[in-house]
DNA sequence: TGATAGCTGACTGAATTTATAGGCATTAAA
DNA sequence: TTTAATGCCTATAAATTCAGTCAGCTATCA
């Protein structure tokens, strides 16, 4: 149930060029120091967003990146399907990446019905968060007091 | 965001005991057969199950499992948990296997605020379904008429 | 005591993850 | 027109996980 660091370090790097978002382009050096991602690394998941068209680049001395689109028409389910597969815990319940299961019989699976419940909550955040919603988040927290933060796990 | 084939099985072996719960105990090679587990995998899964306490053996000729307690005290995301770990899809905002992660600023982070919904979402769900409640709804499948069934993917 | 079952630990091959290294291509500015 | 900064691309590698397999052991019952 878990996604990959990969994953985790594209969102932030998103979340950086959402804070952004404009003409100017940033570096991916800046990104990476800012947010603790090894450099090299970081480069491929770039590469990898700039194929699926969530952001673009300029090269040269004055390079960087930015987001392809506006933040409020990248949603998060986007990102994550792109990168991860399936959104579904099992591929039988997938609508974008099914594949068929080992079980007897796959329409009458009790817990393919369950998955798919699950699917649907896990689906339906996502597709209703945007990275405007996340930059929004992020605006709000940087103004919240320390001691307002809830620090429970 | 995936379930492993490990975790799948598991479940697949816990319906076929719950479906059979009583006295009685069922044969690993029953078990496999009817739901196509290899053998030798199964037997290392239910041995875990076991170590998990949801599941008891019998050895010898008249051997095999059965569940340890009754299905509606077994929930989903009791056998989940076991078998994945966290619930959470990062783990900064797991309950019950919290690790800090690299970025700046954890409790400012919009990202967990996000997937602390996620893993609220999933979590619910599954601990208010019980292995009896798969049960059911097997049983519930099971009468369907073909016709009736959402081939739907 | 022998057949049948589960128990256990080691092992393996393949895939995936998380990077790192090195050189190439492009661009702006000197 | 050169140079330095930046992204682009490919290869490689170490570590981990996954999905089993194997061999041999132990318990149980007829």
């Amino acid at each position: 149930m878990k996604l990959s660091l990969r994953s985790e370090y594209a969102l932030r790097a998103l979340l950086v060029l959402g804070q952004n978002y404009g003409e100017q382009v940033i570096r991916i050096q800046a990104i990476s120091e800012q947010q603790n991602i090894p450099r090299k690394f970081l480069e491929q998941i770039l590469n990898d967003l700039k194929n699926m068209g969530a952001v673009e680049s300029r090269r040269g001395v004055a390079g960087g990146y930015r987001l392809a689109r506006p933040p409020q028409h990248i949603t998060l389910a986007s990102i994550i399907r792109h990168l991860e597969g399936a959104l579904a815990p099992i591929s039988c319940v997938s609508e974008r990446f099914y594949e068929k299961c080992t079980c007897p019989d796959e329409a009458r699976c009790a817990i393919r019905s369950v998955m798919k419940e699950v699917r649907d909550r896990v689906s339906d955040l996502m597709e209703g968060v945007t990275l405007a919603d996340l930059c929004e988040r992020s605006h709000k927290l940087d103004a919240t007091p320390e001691a307002a933060l809830d620090y429970s796990i």
